[in-house]
DNA sequence: TTAAATCCGGACATTCACATCCAATTTATG
DNA sequence: CATAAATTGGATGTGAATGTCCGGATTTAA
């Protein structure tokens, strides 16, 4: 439904949200959300080509925010790794249909569409800022599941 | 977002739907919907092992539904084909979250659910009396653009 | 019984998502 | 300048999704 890479990208934007507008180095990323390093080198490499993320090369580097939490929204991230495929014209390549999709193709473009709305009416200041109250279990309400809150811990 | 065959099984139904309860040959189905026939007789054959669809062999054979268009939903086959993927515990593997999702996961599984309940709420049955009457264009409002509605043709 | 129609299932090819590894490049700092 | 820290990009490996091919099994009908 969602891919990896899409799970892999939420997780190390909101992780870098927690922190913003600090940068945080791959390594770090990776420790704090779990993902294989050297994979999430190169999802953190296509987010950046993408403009939803910067770095800087060199001893004290490291990968940050573009925009505030406040100004991204979770469909900005989803697009940016794996745009949703919105159906805009008939699968079937009958180009007389134009923009007009038949009862079928235009069920699934609004299936795909709430789910769009969904992700484009959550930014990740929101997603942070949830304190998720009801929850009485361990660690849960941090806004990345097992990721220890805006580690604040640095060395040297 | 969604995969290709999951196109290709809903075309299929669709078209299936829209004669039944009678059955349709595999070739026929793939003339109809545009879909390889190598790779539309896999499909069908998961369909029919998930109890989606029925098949009679031999002279005279073919494809056909198991229940009525009225009775089936889209959700029914997408889920048949490939499961939406509902998120349902921590995918970071925190066993102790149990099932509470942190705010990031919770997020993410919602929009899959208001996908899931758009597949859910829209009967094939639904979407072949769509006669989408506000499009002009040649052949529209047929529940799967292209397909000749209903071709009634018996030759021998 | 034979033949034709039709689905069934396994083997194979191709492409892509996911993942790993490492050398090259950039940068801060002593 | 030399070194260590850090990203960048290329080469490569693996498995799943997509797609093709074909012989075998089943059923109807002549």
């Amino acid at each position: 439904m969602l891919s990896q890479t899409v799970e892999y990208a939420l997780r190390a934007v909101i992780f870098l949200a927690s922190v913003s507008p600090d940068a945080q180095t791959t390594s770090e990323i990776g420790r704090a959300t779990q993902v294989p390093l050297a994979y999430l080198s190169k999802v953190l490499q296509g987010l950046r080509q993408e403009g939803i993320l910067k770095s800087q090369r060199g001893v004290g580097g490291g990968i940050s925010l573009v925009r505030t939490p406040q100004e991204l929204t979770i469909l900005d991230v989803v697009n940016a790794v794996e745009p949703l495929g919105r159906i805009t014209t008939c699968p079937l390549g009958l180009a007389a249909h134009g923009e007009h999709l038949c009862p079928l193709h235009r069920r699934m473009d609004d299936a795909i569409q709430v789910m769009e709305e969904a992700f484009h009416s959550t930014t990740l200041a929101e997603v942070l800022a949830d304190p998720n109250p009801s929850i009485p279990l361990t660690n849960i309400g941090a806004p990345l599941c097992g990721v220890p809150a805006t580690s604040q811990k640095k060395k040297k």
